[in-house]
DNA sequence: TGTACATCAGTGAACGCGCGTTCACTGATGTAC
DNA sequence: TGTACATCAGTGAACGCGCGTTCACTGATGTAC
């Protein structure tokens, strides 16, 4: 019965099951308490054989971030992708994307399990400048991308109120981490995907 | 030299200070991040000091968060007491009840430090039931003073768009958890402010 | 007003455990000739 | 096809430091009679 659970070398995936251990035990408790003997422990390596993936602790950090930006790049390249090819027109895209994004977050097993860009701004001091930089750069290419969609809006659809289109472009991230934030303090996995449609109402309303 | 940082008992005042310095750590590093080492040696006392204080580092948490929920009630009762001065209509002051509370937020000295809501749910797992519960009924109490509000301004004021006022309500707090987090992820303190006064715009909207 | 006792707000020393990190080593697979 | 060597993906044991917590004690202030 003990034969059973016999080691089986998962050829190169170590690495991304270290990282995704990790990452669902930093997003519930944060970076410091989440000790390198539980990580191993749960991948079912050795301490050593966590140092021949990552040269310390913040190396691990660091390539959770890199993975996680990334990750949600490709989820907004997906919403965004496919909402173009159901429209042609700019509001009509943003508002497809906004609507296909919330049912990407609703339809996670748990609800979305949390942003490494909030955890990480909270615990900053933690992080050299390195991590901080990547964080704040991640955020800005979110917000770059939304402010591109926002203008091409606005341009098609001149707005009914005079709105900063940086701060809206915020505002989507924003609604976002504000969402999830919601979400864990309730303990209500809807809330993210309902805070995201509640914003696409105020868009609808405001450009047209 | 030496002599002048003499011990001068502040009656009463450690427990405060001790909470003043644990919660910035806190906001900055996370709660287990946050060693009583530093606290003491900041509050310029021993570590057994702190545990005559606090009977346990849970106990800490507890009581920070506690305050801390306490002064955000305090925050709202005096915005909007405020705002009622000025107008008897519900929109109006629930408007103005918001751009005050952008110019709290906007004029502290160093922006917004955090909200420890927010960092207790992306923690959650280091807590027990009670604090979790702390958490999630302070958040709820938020959302019941707004939805108050809503109800009001929506009597007066019938939406131009059918909305679900409790989602409304929490994007209130929602906005402000997400605002401090761009705030800290852009290292922006008017990102907050910023955010609040636009969701103030589309409330604007809705109701008229 | 004086004395006895209680409470308040801490001090100082010690504790064991868990943490991140290092280092020499290993067995399986890949590559060159 | 066989042999030599290199690289990959780890293992196992040990390290010292910092962590939260405990415990016996203390000196100043407050209260009862």
């Amino acid at each position: 019965m003990a034969e059973e659970s016999e080691v089986i070398r998962s050829r190169g995936g170590t690495r991304e099951r270290i990282m995704d251990i990790a990452q669902e035990a930093v997003l519930a408790k944060g970076f410091e308490a989440t000790s390198i003997d539980e990580i191993v422990a749960a991948a079912r390596i050795t301490k050593s054989g966590f140092f021949y993936h990552f040269s310390d602790k913040t190396a691990l950090a660091r390539a959770l971030l890199e993975r996680y930006l990334e990750q949600e790049e490709a989820i907004f390249d997906d919403v965004f992708g496919r909402a173009a090819e159901l429209s042609d027109d700019p509001l009509q895209i943003l508002l497809i994307a906004l609507k296909l994004l919330a049912e990407v977050v609703e339809n996670l097993p748990n609800g979305h399990p949390g942003c490494l860009v909030a955890t990480t701004a909270y615990q900053d001091r933690l992080f050299d400048a390195e991590v901080r930089a990547l964080n704040r750069e991640g955020v800005a290419a979110w917000s770059a991308r939304f402010r591109g969609h926002l203008e091409a809006v606005a341009t098609a659809h001149p707005p009914t109120r005079p709105v900063n289109l940086d701060d809206l472009a915020d505002m989507v991230t924003g609604v976002c981490e504000g969402g999830i934030v919601l979400q864990k303090a309730l303990d209500d996995r809807t809330a993210m995907a309902r805070q995201i449609l509640l914003l696409r109402t105020f868009i609808g309303m405001l450009f047209r």
